[in-house]
DNA sequence: ACGTAAGGATCGTTGAACAATTCGACAAGA
DNA sequence: TCTTGTCGAATTGTTCAACGATCCTTACGT
C-alpha cells in the first residue's frame, strides 16, 4: 500500500499545474515554435488578449514567463516582439550545446535514456524517407534532448528543452529545411553508435565535430541577416 | 562621425533597462540572498506591494520573473514563498555544477577570466584571515562564476549565476557557515594552480573531487531537513 | 479519529482609467 | 532636398477597485 501511495508521489506536479496565464503562455509558445508567429513579429496586447478572451495583465503575465524563455523579447514602452536571435546568439548556442552534449556523451548511457535516442533516430530515418523535412528537423531536436538526458539532470533537460526552442527560432529564419537537416539524419545514426559500443571519447570527438558542421551550417546561411 | 556614432550603439542596452516590476525584483533578489527573507517564508502580495508602494499587478510580474529564476515558489492560490531547496535539488545543482565548471577547467583560459579568478582567491584568503566566514561564501560564489566565465558563453554565465543564487538558499538554511566555507579557501588556491599549470586533466580531476566534497558536506547537514 | 460545515484571508482575474512613451506625418526652416 | 520641431494617434506601463475562487483554520458533529 505504502507502494502505491509512492508511485503517486510522481504525479504531483500535475495537481499544482493551471492558472490562466500559464496556459496562455503554453498556447503562445506552441504558435511561435509552431511558426505561427514569425521571429521579429511584433505582439499586439489588445489584439491579443481580446482574441483569447483574457485581460491585458493575465496576457502580460504570460508575455513575461515567454520573455524568461528567451522566446520573446520585451523592449520597454515598445511592446513584445517574437525573438529574433543574432549570429552571436547562434554562436553561443553551440557554445551550450558543446558544453551539456559533450558532457552527456562522455558519460555511461542510462538503459532508459539509449532506448530514447534510439526511438529518435529512427523517427528521423522515417520522416526523411519521405521527404518531411520538417518532421527531420523535428526528430532532431528531440535526438538531441535525448542525448543531453543522459546527465540525468532536469535543471540541465529544462535548460536544454529552452535552449531547442530557442533554436528551433533560428530554423523559422531560413527557407531550405532539407539542406540544414538532411545531413544529420545519418550521424544521428552514427553518434548513436559510438554512445553504445565506441569509447566515450570516440564519441565527444565526433559530437565536436557535429555541432561544428550544424553551426557552421546555420551561420553561414546566416550572415547577411546579422 | 560615423564611427562614433557607431561606437554609440554599445550603450544601448543600457537604453532598455528599467520598468518597475524589474526592479521591484531586482530589490526582492537581494532581499532573498541576503537572508532578510527565509527560505520557506512566505510572501504576501498585499503587504509588500503596500510597502514598496507598487499596486499588486506590478509586484505579481516581479514574483514570476523571481519564479522562473527558481528563487520563489509560486503555489496555485497559496501565494509566493522564498523557495527551500530539497536534499534533491542540492544533488542537481550539483551535477550541473559539474557539468559546466568541469568544461571549464578543460579549456585553455582566457587570461581575462585567470585575473578574475585570482582575485576571488585572494579575496577569500582575506575574508578567512579575518574570520569573516560569510565574506568567504561570497568570495567562493565568485570564484566558481569566474571559473564558468572561462567557458566564455554568456548563456552559461547567466545560468551560473541563477545556479549560485539558489545554491545561496540553501546555505541560508543551515547553520555554521564556517565549516561550509573554511575547506575550500585552500582548495580554491590548489584548483587555480592547476589551472595555471597542470594538464587539464589534473584539473578536471581535483575539480570532481572538489564538488563531491562540498557536495557531501551539504547533503550530510541537510538530510534531517528533508 | 474522522468527515463536514462555516468563515476569514488571500489569491486569480477582470475591466477601466490615466500617465508615459513611441512613432509617423507634416510643416517650417536652412 | 535635407534637417529639425511639433502635433496627434496608438500602444504600453501602472494603478485601482471589485468579485469569484480557493485555501486554511476552527468548530462541530458522528
Amino acid at each position: 500500500m505504502d507502494d502505491a501511495v509512492a508511485d503517486l508521489s510522481q504525479d504531483r506536479p500535475r495537481l499544482g499545474r493551471s492558472s490562466t496565464a500559464e496556459r496562455v503562455a503554453d498556447i503562445l509558445r506552441d504558435r511561435i515554435s509552431e511558426g505561427f508567429f514569425r521571429p521579429g513579429q511584433r505582439l499586439s496586447e489588445e489584439s491579443i488578449s481580446e482574441a483569447l478572451g483574457v485581460s491585458r495583465n493575465t496576457l502580460r503575465e504570460a508575455f513575461r514567463l515567454l520573455s524568461h524563455e528567451r522566446l520573446l523579447d520585451h523592449r520597454l514602452n515598445r511592446g513584445v516582439f517574437v525573438r529574433l536571435p543574432s549570429a552571436a546568439d547562434v554562436i553561443d548556442l553551440y557554445r551550450v550545446r558543446r558544453v551539456l552534449e559533450g558532457a552527456a556523451v562522455r558519460r555511461t548511457p542510462p538503459e532508459r535514456a539509449l532506448a530514447l535516442i534510439k526511438e529518435t533516430v529512427l523517427d528521423a530515418e522515417r520522416a526523411a524517407a519521405q521527404n518531411d523535412w520538417q518532421g527531420v528537423g523535428t526528430a532532431n531536436i528531440r535526438f538531441h534532448q535525448a542525448l543531453v538526458s543522459m546527465n540525468e539532470s532536469p535543471r540541465i533537460d529544462e535548460a536544454m528543452r529552452q535552449l531547442l526552442a530557442e533554436l528551433r527560432l533560428v530554423f523559422h529564419v531560413m527557407e531550405n529545411p532539407r539542406a540544414l537537416h538532411e545531413p544529420f539524419v545519418d550521424r544521428n545514426r552514427i553518434l548513436l553508435g559510438l554512445i553504445e559500443s565506441g569509447p566515450p571519447e570516440k564519441a565527444a570527438a565526433y559530437l565536436d565535430d557535429y555541432l561544428d558542421h550544424a553551426e557552421r551550417l546555420l551561420v553561414h546561411a546566416y550572415g547577411p541577416n546579422r
